[in-house]
DNA sequence: AATTTTTATGCAATTTAGTTGCAAAATAAT
DNA sequence: ATTATTTTGCAACTAAATTGCATAAAAATT
């Protein structure tokens, strides 16, 4: 996805929500859509002043839990206790999760969407399914090839 | 299951392992091993305290990495940012998970086993699958009944 | 049985992700 | 222009988890 492109996305979704659409929150977003894999407030941080812009930790925190709450971003627990966050064009369509036990890096797999065929035991009451698959990634695969 | 038999399960599963059967470790399995739910540290120190065990925070975070590292007790991600443990009989038959949103206890739902039914894109190498769900637990729903 | 080696535990200090409260800045509404 | 609301920044704080090192306990060796 081209950085024009993540903007333009990033705009539309801003405009689905309520509330104001700031600059942090537009590059916020725009990164959660060009990022490959699910990154946490550090690398976030980190690709914001990359490009120039510097916003507070507290700041990228409270941006990141807005995204979540409106909905145009999504939160998944990493193994490093951190959590990491992504967004794509296609507003949250339910799917999984794949982390790398090597690098750590967390991939979403948009075409691999978790649905129940068993049901659950009485009196419990589902929301939203998480599933997150663990192993080694293409990459790693490769590099650690024996 | 009775105080004597997790005891007795507890010194059988920590009879599979390599290391040390220390009475640590066996109380912390039997901790374990009788909970509902799955614990954080926290949680599995009070619970030691009152069986009149004392043992150092440090002691019990390295204790269930490794009864984890050894296969006898499993590790999830909550909700509140803490990793809760629980361990059963069965050796890690793998399961699902189910997080209440409302009291945010976490049960093992030994009975829904995670299988992919869809195969992972190219590359990929699957360990294992880690289904969560989310919602109101039964206690939560009598509770919030509208 | 005494000594050496290995493994487990405790203590103090540190790290780090994430939170809270409040003031200042920016934006929207009147 | 003025007022009200929302957003951001700063400082201080919380709490889970980790690290390093010394001591204790258990197992292995002589």
């Amino acid at each position: 996805m081209s950085p024009e492109d993540t903007n333009t996305i990033a705009e539309n979704l801003l405009g689905q929500t309520t509330g104001r659409s700031t600059p942090i929150r537009l590059a916020v977003l725009g990164i959660l859509l060009a990022a490959k894999t699910a990154l946490n407030q550090q690398e976030i941080e980190q690709q914001a002043t990359r490009q120039g812009l510097t916003a507070d930790r507290v700041t990228l925190y409270r941006t990141l839990d807005w995204l979540v709450e409106q909905g145009v971003a999504h939160r998944i627990a990493s193994n490093d206790r951190t959590w990491r966050y992504k967004a794509q064009a296609n507003l949250a369509t339910p799917h999984a999760h794949f982390q790398c036990k090597h690098c750590g890096q967390l991939f979403c797999l948009e075409h691999l969407q978790p649905a129940l065929l068993v049901s659950l035991p009485q009196g419990y009451q589902l929301d939203a399914i998480e599933l997150k698959l663990q192993g080694t990634c293409p990459n790693c695969t490769l590099k650690y090839a024996t």
